[in-house]
DNA sequence: CAAGATACGTCAGCCTTGTTGACATTCCAA
DNA sequence: TTGGAATGTCAACAAGGCTGACGTATCTTG
């Protein structure tokens, strides 16, 4: 468990101690809070939530995806999502299409009002990964979308490579 | 917004794309999933939640810290840390001594009933964590570490930074 | 065509963890 | 001695998770 560089490893493994994997648990926690902040405080304004923030993001991200598929991607109960789409639908952001191939699915879709709303989120939460990805540099920047991959569950990773569209990587 | 690469700027500056930056906004999302999700099984067998972990992990790293320091670092009220922290008193996990210079303070301290549980889950996320570390390499660890820095608050960087101890980085 | 499976919505009730506001106690420091 | 700091605690509330149960279209399959 605490590792001394072992015979085998020498310097390459200082890396792996205990210590500097406390270091990146701390450092994951500490910075997703500043990366949920500047969103969460829009959000405040208008008492929408985290959750509102998420559905509006990912059908953003694919417009006309299905109730189904958010419940995936999200991990989260119907319920919970259930309430979150009514209030957004009732607020008039989101809008729900019946399916033309099998009718019993809803496509989901922002209305111009959502689009706004979420823009503004995405370019707060943005902003602050800009500056994060600018100071840090592109070697940085992909040492860090590698460690993040390796760190998902394989099925969450599934949903994060399948969201490459034209100019993803 | 939507950068082309500018006359300045050339290949240097595509990894400050919009989609680049969407990229990254999802893997932190779908990775702090994965993060917390093996703590998350073991404390849901003893009805604890992540809340009870941070305090744990926290007290752990700076043992005899005060309430108000703690306060300082999770960002809630003392309400919401006092309700935890009560329940891990009553449970034998955490112990309370009054402070010998200022004795207003409550200095925390883990039993080793305490100091199981949080090494239990520490060994868990820190499993994943290596697992995640090894996969990418010491360079991508060194970006990783870069990125979550820059993207911190700067009042939690100082928390963050002040966590050094030996061995520290 | 009938029966079962699927996609979705919804009601009810519960829990954790966050919030605000108010107030008491204890103790340090000027 | 008095003001303010550090802490604890009561009450009430909200967001957003959860489970369980049930209803209704609609599709699929035997």
């Amino acid at each position: 468990m605490a590792e001394r560089p072992g015979p085998q490893g020498g310097q390459g493994l200082l890396f792996l101690t205990d210590e500097q994997l406390r270091k990146g648990i701390e450092a994951m926690f500490f910075a997703y809070r500043g990366f949920t902040a500047d969103p969460d405080r829009i959000l405040a304004e208008q008492d929408y939530g985290r959750a509102h923030h998420r559905a509006l993001h990912f059908i953003q991200r694919s417009p006309g995806t299905t109730v189904g598929n958010l419940l995936d991607i999200l991990g989260v109960t119907k319920q919970s999502l259930n309430r979150v789409l009514r209030r957004l639908m009732e607020d008039g952001l989101v809008e729900a299409r019946v399916g033309r191939e099998d009718r019993r699915e809803r496509h989901l879709h922002l209305t111009d009002k959502g689009r706004a709303l979420e823009k503004a989120l995405s370019d707060a939460q943005r902003d602050r990964m800009r500056a994060a990805y600018r100071a840090a540099g592109p070697q940085a920047v992909q040492g860090f979308r590698q460690v993040l991959e390796a760190m998902m569950d394989p099925e969450m990773r599934r949903h994060f490579e399948a969201s490459d569209k034209a100019g993803g990587r």
